[in-house]
DNA sequence: GTCTATACGATGATAGAC
DNA sequence: GTCTATCATCGTATAGAC
């Protein structure tokens, strides 16, 4: 049922994969359409506009990072536990579906506005979850007490370059780079 | 000397403004015309073209960062000493200058085909010098033994996000955020 | 140096035949 | 659904008067 891949599916990756490489606005609609073995005007009996595209991908992965938030947060676990799903979260989803999460961190400014806003929101609200973990693990001493915010976007920025480096036929595995990542954030590179 | 603001300055401070705002693409010449007050045209009488712009502040900010490595590694010092010498190398140009390093950071791919292979060059050159002091910080035993590209990278894009959270007015100083991230970095988060 | 006028290619998107 | 034809708009940049 899932096996066939629709015309339509394929013009999203396509489009993903321009996004990644080269940026929303440089990749055409021209372009696009070259990709997928179409004439530029025959996209639009599959899609609405250009940046309906850019919306899917944006909001499919914030998705992601929600559903995975969601469950990370009913764990009964420690805050250090949690932050390591969390760093593990991240690890996954750019290593499994890196195409995506590129668009995802560098695209999403080009959003319309009422768009851009509600996807805002959304990066709003997670932030400000895991950061909340993040405050709770320094409450009960588990970490330093350094300011959460701090803490919170070098995490977070410091998966972002994996998406860029990370080949799936790499000698290491995301296993490997998690484990690496893990132990420089939580326990640093100081011997 | 330097004291009056000519009119080629202005032009580049407002687009670099701009290109941190909206990204190169999405700013045209007669959006960054109407800034400084001029007709679109007549800017071509200051710069010969949009991308001279987005050159200049690539160049210059890659410079900042040659010259910052070039003085760490005269240094008689550790590894863990350049290493923290470079991550306030990092967090004081992204705070004295969070324009152009965000234009320097994400919009570099937007150079044309000639001018992008010369940044690269020099952007690998300066992540290499990076990772050499990375590895022989582990190779001294003063580091852990994790993969140095992962580390260098981790390092590397955990002060990218300095320029779009710090503002010069803030209760944090640039001295207190170098001192937290310095902390997560080498020594971990943990407690 | 600044202006008005304009070249001219590329853009996202639509109309309507098949 | 796909095509050809086309639109309106906007992009960077130039010409030439003042």
């Amino acid at each position: 049922m899932a096996k066939k891949q629709t015309r339509k599916q394929l013009i999203f990756e396509e489009a993903a994969k321009l996004f990644r490489d080269k940026g929303y606005l440089a990749t055409s609609v021209r372009e696009l359409a070259d990709k997928v073995g179409l004439e530029p005007s025959s996209l639009y009996s599959h899609i609405k506009s250009k940046e309906e595209i850019l919306q899917k991908i944006c909001f499919d992965s914030a998705q992601k990072f929600i559903d995975g938030i969601n469950e990370i947060e009913k764990l009964n676990a420690t805050p250090s536990e949690k932050l390591k799903a969390l760093i593990a979260l991240h690890i996954t989803i750019a290593t499994e579906d890196s195409t995506s999460v590129t668009v995802f961190n560098d695209e999403w400014r080009h959003l319309s506005q009422d768009v851009l806003k509600e996807f805002l929101v959304l990066r709003r609200d997670y932030e400000s979850r895991f950061k909340n973990i993040i405050k709770k693990g320094i409450e009960l001493g588990e970490f330093k007490n350094i300011n959460p915010s701090i803490a919170l976007y070098t995490i977070l920025t410091s998966v972002r370059w994996l998406h860029y480096w990370y080949k799936p036929g790499r000698q290491l595995s995301p296993t490997d780079i998690e484990k690496d990542i893990c132990t420089l954030l939580i326990k640093g590179l100081k011997e």
